[in-house]
DNA sequence: TTATTTTGCGAAAACGTTTTCGTGTTAAAA
DNA sequence: TTTTAACACGAAAACGTTTTCGCAAAATAA
């Protein structure tokens, strides 16, 4: 078990000093082509690599992003990694992940943890929890320490930084508009709780939708579901609850979820009370995951394309990184933030004619 | 926009030296009450927090775990993930992830990325393209240069190290059993090519439960799908040669299906060719995902717990790193490895009677 | 031969910590 | 009063780099 061997080591065996070393390492003219040669041929022997770690320290930027997002275990969460760690990879940085599991105090101590020269930047997704408490301190903070972030799918106004997230409500008018044109009449949806700010724009589209075709809204129609719902444990709740919203609205013929597990789960219901998919009712879903593609019927959904977020959201990171690297710290240029919007795309599948 | 502020400046703004701002803060019984109050205050006023890097040169450890897994996107790696991180988390760890996409070459490109002191050791799960070529070089090289390594689930006899794994075998072949006992008397396998060590694994489970109830297997009943077709481009592919499967052997009364979306297509297939299911066909699936919860009929699973993988492969990692602490360079301890095997599960749902 | 330039290399600082050791001052003991 | 002990703090090294600057020797020019 060797260690690794540093350019003090390699220095001492080759009789030279560190400087030289470094330098015949990185061909500097400074140096002979003989000892260059030598000491190149020594390094390669011993497999040397310069320690990251130290050229952080003197580098002062570590090359390394850090993400915070609320769950990993989560189809548009992981894409979104997988769209981050492309174009980071590709631009020479690593991503070091965190978890907030949607509560306030591990994204703080997350942020904090990672904030304290680990990482250059921030990618993150905010936390529920953090959205219902509208403290959003640890932001401004970390932006204020000069540690820029962005922000993807929940944001917030309150802070200034850059930011990437789809059109929650044009996707949701366009997925109505859909199951109008296909001729649904009674259309439903089933949403969230409106602190969810993706939940609220989504209900939103809904309602713009409707509106924009002259169908008066029904507050028995719109379902927004107790967020902890969503653990697989509250399933049964969760049916029960869409089961009601048939029961009671027997001409439904259209449906649309704000998620897929809403929609499978409607479907499923719908059809344990005799509901043929997609003769009598049609259903489409946001996020375009494995179960909209691979359950049957497969389903109509709003594609989020999270990868593509994640891509945008690491350009614009590292972006800025190296933007600042120009102007040093030159104080006051006025910052100026951008928000990208990707486009969402509706994918036609078999819960719908 | 003011920079993290350091020792060096906290000692300057307090006309004392670096050490004894240092010693202050850490409560050495050195300084004087005094000084220490008047330092501490300081440093809280102004969020005083040690750099994470300069830490980590000087006690030449990270705190940091470098996992490498061939996809995120994916149910069950994610759950690993989760794991980790929460062990992670629990005992000061950061996590930093690379892909590999099942690539070779990403594979080791990323594990020089990571080795070169930006981690103190990693977790992996070996890339497919790694297992075909059978090159362990990168593996070997990294132990050897001291840093630890834990392997899950796709693990490799050549490389002596700290592994978690399921006892795919055994869950496998109660899987098949259960289908015995429930009546099924021609039980199809959809599975993998041989090379992908865990579908090779899973295959014998299923040829040992028939060789046990004096079931002579049949070649044609063992559908081997070749690994590409599990992208979402090729589903048709996947789908012709599952219905070849059924047509060419009217029997079929159970399906084994080595990972969720082969279950599902076969439940999709065999929908289509008017059988029942759970009545005329029975299937079950290995890997616990979203898929076997959520589609309907729902799936009976083999559950592998990803999470807890997750979590006893950071234990096992972290125990190492913070044992070596002890015997610092002893070189020449015997070096012995664990082999922890996670217990899997049958998960009954509505795919078997 | 002497003056000047080029060549090749090393010393040292810097990044931000922690820790060992030394030292001057004051208080206690002789 | 002198010796010893306790106290409070600072200097410096170390972690592994890169880079600026200085300097001696060699090569060239005068």
């Amino acid at each position: 078990m060797k260690r690794k061997i540093t350019l003090k080591q390699i220095a001492k065996e080759l009789d030279v000093s560190i400087s030289t070393v470094s330098k015949a390492l990185r061909n500097s003219i400074e140096i002979s082509e003989d000892t260059r040669q030598k000491v190149q041929a020594f390094a390669k022997l011993y497999n040397y690599r310069p320690n990251n770690i130290a050229l952080s320290l003197k580098n002062r930027k570590t090359k390394t992003i850090g993400i915070i997002i609320p769950e990993i275990v989560h189809y548009f969460f992981s894409t979104v990694i997988a769209g981050i760690e492309l174009v980071a990879n590709k631009r020479g940085y690593n991503v070091i992940v965190g978890l907030s599991n949607e509560s306030f105090d591990k994204e703080v101590i997350n942020m904090q943890m990672l904030a304290n020269g680990s990482i250059d930047g921030f990618i993150l997704s905010i936390a529920k929890e953090t959205l219902q408490q509208q403290d959003y301190h640890h932001f401004t903070e970390t932006i204020n320490q000069g540690m820029p972030i962005v922000m993807f799918d929940r944001v917030v106004n309150e802070i200034a930084c850059d930011k990437v997230i789809v059109d929650d409500v044009k996707g949701a008018r366009q997925a109505v508009e859909k199951l109008i044109s296909n001729g649904c009449k009674t259309i439903a949806i089933i949403t969230t709780k409106d602190y969810v700010s993706v939940g609220k724009l989504r209900t939103q589209g809904y309602l713009e939708a409707l509106e924009e075709h002259k169908i008066t809204p029904k507050a028995s129609l719109i379902l927004k579901i107790e967020d902890k719902l969503l653990s697989d444990d509250h399933l049964d709740t969760l049916e029960k609850e869409i089961e009601h919203l048939f029961k009671s609205n027997k001409s439904i013929d259209g449906v649309f979820a704000v998620n897929e597990l809403y929609a499978v789960t409607a479907i499923k219901v719908a059809r344990k009370l005799g509901l043929e998919i997609p003769k009598s009712l049609q259903v489409i879903s946001f996020t375009d995951g494995v179960l909209s593609k691979h359950s049957t019927p497969s389903l109509t959904t709003v594609s989020q394309h999270g990868q593509k977020i994640g891509e945008k959201a690491a350009e614009l990171l590292i972006n800025r990184l190296e933007m600042d690297e120009g102007d040093e710290d030159d104080e006051h240029e006025e910052e100026v933030y951008e928000t990208v919007v990707i486009a969402t795309d509706l994918i036609e599948r078999e819960s719908t004619k």
